[in-house]
DNA sequence: CAATAGATGTCCT
DNA sequence: GGACATCTATTGG
């Protein structure tokens, strides 16, 4: 298939969450719908999720929920949330080991009119910008909890034009209440299609220049 | 603008 | 019963 050479394979995902969130960005989240229709963005906005993370879902081991996160690399966890939205994480790691990176944030390519269509409304803007958006955007649900992002030809991630170190934002991630202080949120700094405004991490920021 | 309430499934104590 | 990796509509300054 055309496609598979930009596809990424196992082995992008089967890293730490924290070395696969950063390299998320900029790369391009692809979905085929059954009927034929394709839907595509960039990435610009995700957070790291690991086992020895109390924020994580999969801190205190597998629940029925969390299956598919302790599961192998490559595959979408799916949850449902606040008991009206789902949200799409990325598995990674090893096998056996509970670590995901959750995708917050794409910038709209293809397949707009139908995402507005799904999310009932046609601001570019809003269509992905947050982790509930982005799933309604992109017809992601119960049924898409497991998808194989390597093997399947449903949804999967290709590359995109990389994002630069001094692109990237880094800072604590959104709507948690423990392990704040983590600067695991990774963003693509000047997007205009972020969830909220990009944080650089304290000891990234350089004085002011005097000139 | 900002703050808040309401939607309410799943997992926890 | 309460918390929660959220979003929207509404209220108030």
């Amino acid at each position: 298939m055309a496609t598979s050479s930009r596809r990424h394979p196992r082995s992008f995902y089967a890293r730490p969450s924290l070395e696969v969130a950063r390299d998320l960005l900029g790369r391009l989240l692809v979905r085929r719908m059954p009927d034929g229709t394709r839907l595509a963005g960039r990435i610009v906005e995700v957070e790291a999720y690991r086992q020895d993370d109390p924020a994580s879902h999969s801190f205190k081991g597998r629940t029925r929920r969390t299956e598919m996160m302790f599961g192998p690399p490559g595959h979408l966890y799916v949850y449902f949330t606040y008991g009206a939205h789902f949200c799409m994480n990325v598995v990674t790691g090893e096998d056996g080991e509970g670590s995901a990176v959750l995708l917050r944030a794409v910038e709209p390519l293809e397949g707009v009119d139908e995402m507005a269509r799904r999310r009932g409304l046609g601001l570019p803007r809003l269509l992905c910008a947050g982790p509930g958006r982005l799933t309604q955007a992109f017809g992601v649900g119960r049924d898409q909890n497991g998808t194989d992002l390597v093997a399947g030809d449903e949804m999967w991630i290709e590359s995109g034009a990389p994002v630069a170190d001094d692109e990237v934002g880094i800072g604590p991630r959104v709507g948690i209440t423990s392990a704040t202080e983590q600067p695991w949120r990774f963003t693509v700094r000047t997007s205009r299609y972020l969830s909220r405004a990009a944080v650089v991490r304290p000891a990234t920021v350089r004085a002011p220049r005097r000139s």
